[in-house]
RNA sequence: GUGGGUGUAGUCAAGCGGUUAAGACACAGGGUUGUGGCUCCUGCAUUCGUGGGUUCGAUUCCCAUCACCCACC
């Protein structure tokens, strides 16, 4: 018994796209979901009761930043990761995997682990699939991700190859040092970069290892759009319809909704958080650049559409204000409206997908959405 | 009224005789996709209060003038 089961609720018709749902030890999660991405324990400039009123069924956190900081040690003595940041529905912790990517500059991978330095305090760190078990238990998510490496695009068959190999050694090195399957489950991570039959292989590698869950990485790594669907077409095709798919680091607008069209469940992204931070909000017209001045005297909500908090109370003109004066509450406002739009978002593609209409759900929303 | 000082972009300012006048902030665009991000990138003075003069050449020196500031009557 894991504890992570999937339940394949409905397919759609005329798409790959499915209705699921997720039994976690802290509630179901109705898929397709989108997760909001808390790294550091908090989904940032947000509270965790406005988090969960808007509807958000899981998050993710990270296990490179928690290790670093405050120590997973520490969270486990709070009482574990839900108890410590007051977040009691289901949470996803990243491996680590994507930082030994993303710092990229110094470090050092070899077959044992990832060597590499601190990005706080230039201290040097070692992280391998072992560490990344021990910490992601010490934190008690509920759904914990292989530690991988994700190859950098474009890159080399012969390295991709390399890699992916590797990942999949890692990945049952995980699966050995797993301690608490009763209570949380491994996700494994598909690798092989642009190459379909380095998916293929990948894939077969690591459903061999029966796990609750399966996750496509390496995509969305500055490839062109069209070749990201490309690899997703089969890449999808390769994993178990009986288990979640998860696409990892994906969530503008239009790439959800080729995702699940293509058959994904799991989402996350830094995208709405990120960019609500830096004046930018995703609205059912397309992308607002908040801070431009055009919006200086525009008293219209935000988003006509939406009704959450920030666009039922305020006008354009004032988040505007708020985030030309560098006011705290201009983040808090936006990436309250971004997350809650995302997350109705797929809603609204959950309820497509029940009806078989999920193509048409898609069109209209292009249509109104335009460009990104 | 007398003496002194200052006038360079929206603001604070560097430059003080020599090719395209630092920088910061502000302003204006853009980026952002398993968060090293209240961040990053780009743009923004044919012109140095105004008028003369000296000089091959002046934002830089001289004179006048205007504005503002300080001190003393």
């Amino acid at each position: 018994m894991t504890a992570i089961t999937y339940e394949l609720i409905k397919t759609d018709q005329k798409s790959k796209a499915r209705r699921g749902r997720v039994h976690t030890p802290h509630g179901s999660i109705e898929t397709p979901v989108f997760m909001p991405v808390g790294t550091a324990a908090t989904v940032k400039a947000m509270r965790p009761d406005e988090v969960k009123q808007m509807g958000a069924q899981i998050i993710l956190s990270n296990t490179y930043h928690l290790y670093l900081r405050p120590g997973h040690q520490i969270v486990k003595e709070a009482g574990g990761l839900h108890k410590f940041m007051n977040w009691d529905r289901a949470i996803l912790t990243d491996s680590g995997g994507f930082q030994v990517f993303s710092l990229g500059d110094l470090r050092k991978i070899t077959e044992e682990g990832v060597e590499f330095r601190s990005h706080i305090d230039g201290s040097k760190h070692m992280l391998s699939p072992e560490k990344s078990m021990e910490v992601q238990n010490a934190l008690g998510s509920d759904i914990i991700m292989a530690f991988d490496e994700c190859a950098p695009y474009p890159a080399d068959r012969g390295y991709v190859k390399n890699s992916l190999e590797r990942t999949t050694r890692w990945l049952k090195r995980c699966k050995e040092a797993h301690e608490n399957t009763e209570i949380q489950s491994l996700f494994g991570i598909m690798q092989g970069g642009m190459y379909q039959n380095l998916r293929y292989q990948s894939a077969m590698e690591i459903v061999e290892l029966d796990l609750p869950g399966y996750a496509i990485g390496g995509l969305s790594v500055g490839e062109p759009k069209e070749l990201m669907y490309e690899v997703l077409d089969y890449s999808v095709d390769y994993l178990p319809a009986n288990k979640p798919r998860y696409l990892m680091g994906v969530g503008s607008p239009d790439y959800l909704f080729e995702g699940v069209e293509r058959g994904i469940d799991m989402f996350d992204c830094v995208l709405p958080t990120r960019i609500a931070r830096n004046g930018t909000a995703m609205t059912s017209q397309g992308k607002v650049v908040i801070k431009n001045a055009a919006y200086e005297r525009d008293f219209s909500a935000l988003d006509p559409e939406c009704e959450c908090y920030t666009c039922k109370n305020f006008s354009k003109a004032y988040l505007r204000h708020l985030f030309k004066s560098n006011e705290i509450l201009s983040s808090m406002l936006l990436s309250n409206h971004n997350l809650y739009f995302l997350i109705h978002l797929m809603d609204g593609m959950r309820k497509a997908i029940e009806e078989d209409r999920f193509l048409e759900f898609k069109k209209e929303f292009y249509n109104k959405y335009g460009k990104l």
